[in-house]
DNA sequence: GCTTCATTGTATCTTTTTGATACAATGAAT
DNA sequence: ATTCATTGTATCAAAAAGATACAATGAAGC
């Protein structure tokens, strides 16, 4: 296992890192009419956490928050914003890292940077769940989706980051037309209405919502889609927007 | 100079503080129908600069941030809001904070923390301009308002952060009703009005902007103010919605 | 005291946006 | 050919926003 020797250089010595600051990321996708969030479990604990790292002494912080991801969801590119900071002298908690590491056969010793206090810089990204192959690290034995409404608790204050990252993205969503993130390069007008009411927790009328998406000038749409089932094939669109 | 050496003690040596992270604040105040930003001026220089600082190792970021603030202006409870972090691997200019330190006669060592990477987190102040009493720090020798729209060129990117911070005050203000943490306690409509239209750089209707006020229910309704103008006098109004 | 004047509070009308409902068109199953 | 669920669009009503008008006010000029 040459592969965990190095892991255990790596966690057990105090990397090259921007110290105090760590990055959260809220990855959103959307799947089967529901939202859905990518998370992690690490190996041999009960501990889900949100995908997340640390920054290069010489890196933005942008870039850190690509590279995360991208390890991640093979994805490059992604659309991700910041939302917030988390930055209470309370999170932190020493005997859950000690518990995770545990769970790789990893020691950490007393002075191991981990064990400082991190201040967490929260991202929410919004992905194409159909592009997206989520894979764990080497701390985590699953990198999965879960559907926001199911979602188990998370270690530290993840569960809070989580719930603010919805909050944003919610009163966003007029604001910015970052939902198409969330879509393939096509869908349907249905599709699209689906996306809005999960995000916003709210059921919308179909010809209301038609107008005012169509009165948008965002819309290309394409020919129609045949689904096979009794009724009239809806058209399909795509997102002609300048920008994501 | 007792008070000198100190100084000298502090900033040569790296003192108890949460590494690579700063504060910096845009403190708004409104006055003489004008926004006005709250700046420092260092010490036998030409740089000018948000009023920003340090956490320290044990406190909660908002805390740091009500700390730093209530320094420069004598308030506490100010009314402030997180809205970017910039960390940018390029924002950092040794050379500006040697001159820095020259201007107040303290040597910078090599290892001074410093010189090391920070990233700055971006808080928004909205604050009384009546009571507050700014106050400049040890290395700076002015701490004055100046008018938004006469703002010097400032240290590093906090013209950047100044910028920002502007624009999200401007997408957040029908949002959520912060403006009135601007005004004193009793104001007039149309004092209201020239504080919407400064933030938002635009002129509105009075009668339409009158109704929209009234409607939201949030103002209450005291004696006229006798202003010693050759016209009707005006109602003055105290905000009277929850939280802040 | 009467008139003048700028400003304020409110009313009114128009236009635009949003909410709610209705209905014809479609594509496949029966 | 008939049935059926869904889709695209039209239409009406209600609400919000934009634009204009006007009476009321408080002090100054004469």
């Amino acid at each position: 296992m040459t592969k965990n020797i190095d892991l255990k250089e790596y966690w057990e010595n105090k990397p090259q890192l921007l110290p105090s600051v760590s990055i959260d990321c809220v990855t959103l996708g959307f799947h089967n009419n529901q939202l859905k969030i990518l998370l992690l479990k690490y190996k041999n604990t009960e501990y889900y956490a949100l995908p997340g790292g640390f920054i290069n002494l010489d890196e933005d912080l942008e870039v850190a928050a690509q590279r995360i991801l991208e390890e991640r969801t093979g994805l490059r590119n992604i659309y991700l914003e910041q939302f917030h900071v988390f930055g209470s002298n309370k999170r932190r908690n020493d005997d859950t890292h000690r518990e995770i590491m545990a769970g790789c056969e990893i020691e950490m010793k007393p002075n191991n940077f981990l064990l400082n206090r991190f201040i967490s810089i929260g991202y929410y990204a919004l992905i194409d769940f159909t592009k997206a192959t989520p894979s764990p690290d080497e701390l985590s034995d699953s990198c999965m989706w879960y559907d926001i409404d199911k979602i188990p608790t998370l270690m530290f204050d993840h569960n809070e980051i989580f719930r603010k990252a919805l909050e944003t993205l919610r009163t966003m969503l007029d604001e910015k037309l970052i939902c198409f993130n969330l879509l393939p390069d096509t869908f349907t007008m249905n599709e699209l209405q689906n996306l809005y009411e999960t995000i916003l927790g709210e059921k919308m009328i179909r010809s209301n919502f038609q107008r005012k998406m169509l009165s948008l000038g965002i819309l290309e749409r394409i020919e129609k889609k045949m689904t096979g089932a009794a009724n009239k094939a809806p058209y399909l669109y795509r997102f002609v927007g300048e920008g994501y």
